[in-house]
DNA sequence: TTTGTATTTAACCAAATGGTTAAACTATAT
DNA sequence: ATATAGTTTAACCATTTGGTTAAATACAAA
């Protein structure tokens, strides 16, 4: 067949869309099936249920969302300082391209925690080349003596919580004649400064 | 009656608990009822549908989400440097007493951007006496040029994000020894003292 | 007490939704 | 070509869910 393995991956696709969109109780089967324009008993022939189907889209997006960011904190050829702006650069063009991504994730795992914890404890941080050169510049009274935990979810919070609060801040802080893309730039630099002035002069 | 009034209230709380843990698409209007300890159709006996009732409740999770700050933000007897450690406070209480409300309001401000832009609008923080003692401040070399919304997004980013990601960071984190709690009042300090440094030391 | 009004309940309804099934269609191997 | 296995469709089903209704109950004013 010349699109053979395709439909499969159109459900795929279209589910990743609408999950990420609606979430879980938003999302209506027949809508997944739209999307993918087919017809809604292949869900159930491809994927056994709703269910099975979100699961393995929770998954994938899981380990997209926290995948990436841990290649960069093993990163072996550059420094803690090098990597903070490409901590910072990571998150703020993985959400670009994927606005909705964070928002799902927080969200399944906030409704469902006990489920998922056994994905999530895969991935932990604290044996990252990150936190070990961290760790040795405090010790070598490089840096202040922050927890990296700290250092890193500063990281996180300034760039990916304004992109949630997006609808919110837009209109309550009346992002001015700048635009949005403007303000994250602004942002991107101001944490950067901000945190190592704070690391470093102590 | 003893019990008069409280039917129409013992709904909106109940349906306000139910609201908030599970959003509007999660929410069944029998949970509300039971959680209420009344027959369904009481439901709809004071409010109309599922719509209005969600309406009153985002209302007010509205208005109490952004609320309380809009005050802090306005208070007269305190210059912009007593009043961050206020902001950052009032936020860090706040979210113990509600810790569902801020990705409520995300979240259905999200897939409903246009409903409720009205309300969001009313609430806008630009002239509040916290950014014109900034704007002064900055004017007279004081503190470093920085966007005042960006030093307001910058707190509340750094307080609210970790709570709403809290089932993500416990596990990749591995908030160790210390508790949550420790874990947050570190944070508490970490982001006062970061930011004052930054915007005084330039 | 009686009468009218507000409140509460149980039973019911229609639409939406996840899921199933049997038949039809396609492609490949023999 | 034919049998076989994989794929797709339309029609259907059972349950859930928001919502309605008519009768019953409590209550206050007359």
């Amino acid at each position: 067949m010349v699109e053979d393995k395709k439909t499969e991956q159109k459900i795929f696709e279209a589910a990743l869309a609408v999950f990420h969109k609606k979430g879980l109780n938003g999302a209506r089967m027949q809508e997944i099936a739209d999307t993918a324009g087919i017809n809604k008993a292949m869900l159930h022939y491809y994927y056994r249920s709703k269910e099975q189907l979100f699961g393995q889209v929770f998954l994938l997006s899981f380990r997209q969302f926290i995948g990436g960011i841990v290649t960069i904190l093993n990163h072996e050829g550059s420094t803690w300082e090098e990597k903070i702006p490409m901590i910072i650069e990571h998150y703020a063009s993985s959400l670009i391209l994927n606005p909705n991504l964070p928002l799902f994730v927080i969200n399944e795992l906030r409704s469902n925690p006990e489920q998922y914890l056994g994905i999530v404890k895969e991935n932990h941080i604290k044996e990252t080349v990150f936190v070990k050169q961290l760790i040795e510049a405090i010790e070598l009274k490089q840096i202040r003596g922050v927890r990296p935990l700290q250092i890193f979810i500063t990281i996180v919070s300034g760039i990916v919580f304004p992109y949630l609060a997006e609808p919110l801040i837009k209109n309550i802080g009346v992002v001015p004649e700048m635009g949005w893309e403007t303000f994250m730039e602004e942002r991107k630099k101001m944490i950067h400064e901000m945190l190592i002035k704070y690391l470093k002069e102590f």
